[in-house]
DNA sequence: GCACAACTTCTACGTTTCGTAGAAAACCTT
DNA sequence: AAGGTTTTCTACGAAACGTAGAAGTTGTGC
């Protein structure tokens, strides 16, 4: 479950579902009951993790964020959950591999005034 | 809980429950029962978190992993989880404190060839 | 207007994790 | 061996999660 969709756009529960049993088709084919999809929807927008558009008749849902983006929170959060942030940089730092820290040191070095979507 | 001590080190179950009565006195003054504290140790071994010496009698738990180093790890975990690493820390990035992107800027710059206590 | 099909909400059950702890077993010490 | 100390076993309630049936709502075709 979580994310699975985390990529889709706007869909309803039963194209959700449908998504899903194929998608686990090629690994072992669930199934699931479109009233499961619902629930598990309807908690996932209780946590502002999704929206649903309620005008629609097969009511659409769609990802609050994208699945970057709720990645990017989850790691806000852990790391704010420690009084020691500079120390948990310098662990998670130097445990990231070079791909990653390369790709860190891009978007920390460049630094073009500001880029990050928040508002727009 | 979780880990209320993370910073202490080597210490028996009845030392942790006392000292967690006086961190908890300033706030509500909790008082939990020796056992309690036991079975959450307990639980925190078989999770990996915590190491005791079952030697001496009164057994010593000490965190297998400091906070920092615990902390970094939930967020490689995290991060790990996600397909696209490089837009998660893209987000990431822009979404941390002038301070903490300062502290990655350092910790990425210096670079010394390698320095993560993996093997040793 | 109404019966039906589609869709959603309510309710529910089994499982896991967590906080908490009592009862019982294991273990030193004298 | 008795007794206090410490650890293990067992347990219970709450919350989260996966799953889904039953029931209610709603739009639609006749």
């Amino acid at each position: 479950m979580d994310l699975l969709w985390a990529g889709t756009e706007a869909t309803t529960a039963n194209d959700l579902r449908d998504q899903l049993a194929s998608t686990d088709a090629a690994s072992g084919g669930k199934e699931l009951a479109v009233t499961t999809v619902l629930t598990v929807l309807s908690r996932l927008e209780k946590k502002g993790l999704v929206a649903r558009e309620r005008g629609t008749r097969p009511h659409r849902y769609r990802a609050v964020s994208t699945r970057a983006e709720h990645t990017a929170e989850l790691m806000r959060e852990v790391l704010g959950s420690a009084p020691d942030r500079e120390a948990v940089l310098a662990t998670f730092v130097g445990s990231v591999s070079p791909a990653e820290a390369d790709a860190l040191r891009r978007l920390l070095g460049v630094d073009p005034s500001s880029d990050l979507p928040s508002s727009s």
